[in-house]
DNA sequence: CCTTGACTTTGAGTCGACTCCAAGTGATAC
DNA sequence: GTATCACTTGGAGTCGACTCAAAGTCAAGG
């Protein structure tokens, strides 16, 4: 599959595939004798791999140190998942004060529409109502 | 309460909370007769706002904007809210990238273990096992 | 045979979001 | 009164992650 396909199939531009793989990101893929990529089963999953790690924001350089470990074999396997456990534990924090963020815009737009509905009836705002800084 | 304390309570540098205030993403803060940002508890609240929004990854840019809003009064309340639940939708789908995101870690690290016992017991791996890619 | 179009490389440019720096001011400590 | 220290400003620099541009190669179509 070349790279445009690919570029396709998984909504990332030729251009970002080609840096990633330049930048060690992704293993070196294939050429064909016109020295044009060729991506494989294998290198469409890492593609994949890479997409979502990236998608969900783990570092690059991260990333990189473990595709490095990933291609000197089985000797680098606790250090890969001390990567990965990290990672995990960092993502889970982000997505924690994103629920926060999520709760927050959440009570905003409702007294958003509650002024909203206010206004269009004309009602003058109670005391009870807090008032919203920004 | 001065520039030095917010940043400590908040933990957003000093450069970066005077940053926010000369974009436009924080109103001005008064200041005392030499000139120094003396925040009151409004300034504190704005502070606090933006900070959660930022950390949850919602654009400088958009921000402002909304802020913007804001100081022109009720009549963009309506525009506010829009800007608000749209911004809500793209951190829900983020969220929900890094979720899945968060379930392939759990898996990989999962299968980590795995291969770590299996090599500590050193058995076979069997024909079963599915091979991880990377 | 020549054009077209998709590919190649390397290096430079851009973008968002800070972060740092130099030069200056003002209040307090000695 | 001068040293220290936290503050001020505006502009420049940095960083992570792409994104673009220039110049070149190659296979297929007319």
């Amino acid at each position: 599959m070349k790279i445009a396909e690919v570029s396709e199939r998984y909504v990332i531009s030729c251009d970002t595939l080609r840096y990633y793989e330049r930048i060690g990101l992704i293993q070196p893929v294939n050429r064909n004798s016109s020295g044009i990529r060729d991506y494989n089963e294998i290198d469409l999953k890492r593609v994949e791999f890479i997409k979502c790690m990236r998608s969900a924001g783990l570092p690059v350089e991260t990333l990189i140190d473990y595709v490095r470990l990933v291609q000197q074999g089985d000797e680098t396997i606790e250090a890969r998942k001390e990567i990965l456990k990290e990672q995990r534990e960092q993502l889970s924090a982000r997505m924690k004060e994103m629920q926060k963020t999520l709760d927050l815009l959440d009570h905003k737009i409702e007294v958003y529409e509650n002024a909203v509905l206010t206004k269009e009836k004309e009602i003058v705002q109670t005391e009870e109502q807090v008032p919203e800084i920004i």
